[in-house]
DNA sequence: TATGAATGAGAGTTCATTCAT
DNA sequence: GATGAATGAACTCTCATTCAT
């Protein structure tokens, strides 16, 4: 294959991956037809075969797409200030991606364990370098002694895990810094001034 | 109907309730089908339809089974002590539940929005009295001072959704007992002898 | 079985049939399941199997009932009068009966091929009884010389054909009349003043 | 798409739907099913669905084809002639259609009444046309005083009716000449010879 | 006699997958 | 590379029919 037409491949895949990443973000798994994909490509179904061996194949790679995507966007954020300011803004960052652009994410990274190892094992490290990126936060926040946590991981799984579901009950920017500031609390920092109003 | 009858009718759908809800515990709505609930109660699909007018009927049914059942277990914990220990007694069933019983319940309690009104609203309340118990104390610990809350709605949310990904990845009970007292945390109740282990 | 039983069972055959007969009136043969009969009677489905061996069985009798119902109204008209006051008076209770009680009574008399021989005739004798009463008018007119016709089938024919079909347009009493006058055409019979409204 | 694509799919398309107004137009809507229709063509019910949504949109397309062809030739009879010449040759191209390929035609123009307001206006529209081409004639024979008639309306849809059931007794072409003098008289034209014979 | 329960065939529909062109 | 077409399995739902009680 000439290197013209691998990258004219590579561009096609990168488009298919895109577009299947949003619908999937917006819809779900089982919200999603290979017909959807397709159409919003202006392409036929069929032609979705020549790319990817199978609709789980092509979820995987745009699950991937999306997870990396996604990372790449947090890991951007200002590297400076300390880590409550650096947590905080992860997590709001967080968030509003989920919110505004992938409100199905939750469902996408829980794979059906019936899907080959393969594709299980790949998404699993996506998850691990998502993960990697507020546990570094965290821990240098532990090492400095601003932060107080129970463990990291139940910490960390339980943030991921409100800022999943998110999109259900958030509605405007100030959700999103109240949810950021009560999740906060998980690592023993509590707001200046607390309120408790429902 | 004779009492008799009524009462044979009430165990064989309260069967198929409790096998439904097993099942949708398990795998969530999309990865249900009639033939798996009919197959499981040795019976055939159509028989189904004798109880229940509906996929979304006999679901909702089952899903309200399942969600009462699970606030009972709930209600029914010893009412004595500090409001900081009841809420982690309250954590600590919670999750034990979702992790050993219902592991796709998350996903449940998320009703597609064509559903008709009717089974939403069945699905709203049952959802609220399950949302109350946790409230109830969360707000007599504001009152009494032990907790301190950025504001109650997303400290439940946050809570819950944690819980309901628990069987993602909880494996034993000491699990529980760090995912317990890790959400303590954000009610701004720190353990006495925090950690830091992963 | 004593005569009592008989007389018993005899009148719980006539309920159904009556039943069945006016629900087949209304909505026709696939309109109608064995459900809606049973439930129209507060009765269960399988207790109509105690009387008839089958659904055709059922129908077959209802439209028997239905039928002979029909024409003994019809032939319960006054005798007397002229051939063409004889034969407006029966047009119009007919197409009375059809609009008011039976709209699909065409669907009914249009027995499936494949219904077995034995029913089939019963319908067909049904039918001729009920052609009977009209013939029996449209001869007399024919011989005293008040009606002119091609030929006596096609006519009666074409006269029930449109009686049937009623239900669909005639709306009111006027849309009665005007039908039946419309058929006395069809033997000769001009109306005093005919107009050409739509 | 390309033309020759194109010319093919229409081909296909043309083909289903000729294939379902066959059978339509010999056992009705409910007689049909997709299965029967796709044995006939050779294919599984499942391609149907690749050229139409539904079932209903299929029989509405394939009932606009037949109805469409039918007016058709209706609408090619020579044009000259008196009314009274044109009408009995109408009627009696249309009762030849209806006897030999449309025998259940009848219950295909009544339109279910769940049915999309789409569907029904468009089966509406195609009853309008046919309609016009017999209304035409009959006022034209009005206007030169041929004709005498009681009220169009009724005059046309008996006329109607009468063709449609026509299928069940006409067997063959001194039947169909007979029914159509018959109907004649509907406009007040009586045949030179009447006879009386059954 | 009648009931409640269950069955099984068949309906319409969806969709991942295949394949000749 | 891509398309249009077709497939076949799975799904929800309906209903005439059977049968133990």
């Amino acid at each position: 294959m000439s290197q013209r037409v691998a990258r004219k491949r590579g561009e096609r895949v990168r488009a298919i991956l895109t577009t299947a990443a949003e619908l999937l973000g917006e819809r779900g798994y089982e919200g999603v037809s290979l017909e959807d994909v397709a159409d919003r490509l202006d392409v036929t179904k069929g032609s979705l075969y020549y790319y990817f061996a199978s609709k789980d194949e092509l979820v995987t790679a745009a699950i991937e797409t999306l997870g990396t995507d996604w990372t790449d966007r947090l890991e951007a954020l200002p590297a400076g200030g300390t880590p409550t300011d650096r947590l905080r803004a992860l997590l709001r960052e967080h968030i509003r991606i989920a919110v505004r652009e992938y409100p199905a994410a939750l469902r996408l990274f829980l794979v059906p364990d019936d899907w080959p190892e393969d594709q299980r094992a790949r998404i699993k490290a996506l998850r691990r370098r998502h993960d990697a990126v507020f546990r570094a936060v965290v821990e240098e926040g532990l090492r400095s002694g601003e932060f107080t946590v129970v463990a990291v991981d139940p910490t960390l799984q339980a943030m991921h895990a409100a800022m999943s579901q998110a999109p259900v009950w958030v509605r405007d920017d100030r959700g999103i810094d109240r949810l950021a500031d009560t999740l906060m609390m998980l690592v023993g920092v509590v707001p200046v001034r607390p309120g408790s109003a429902g």
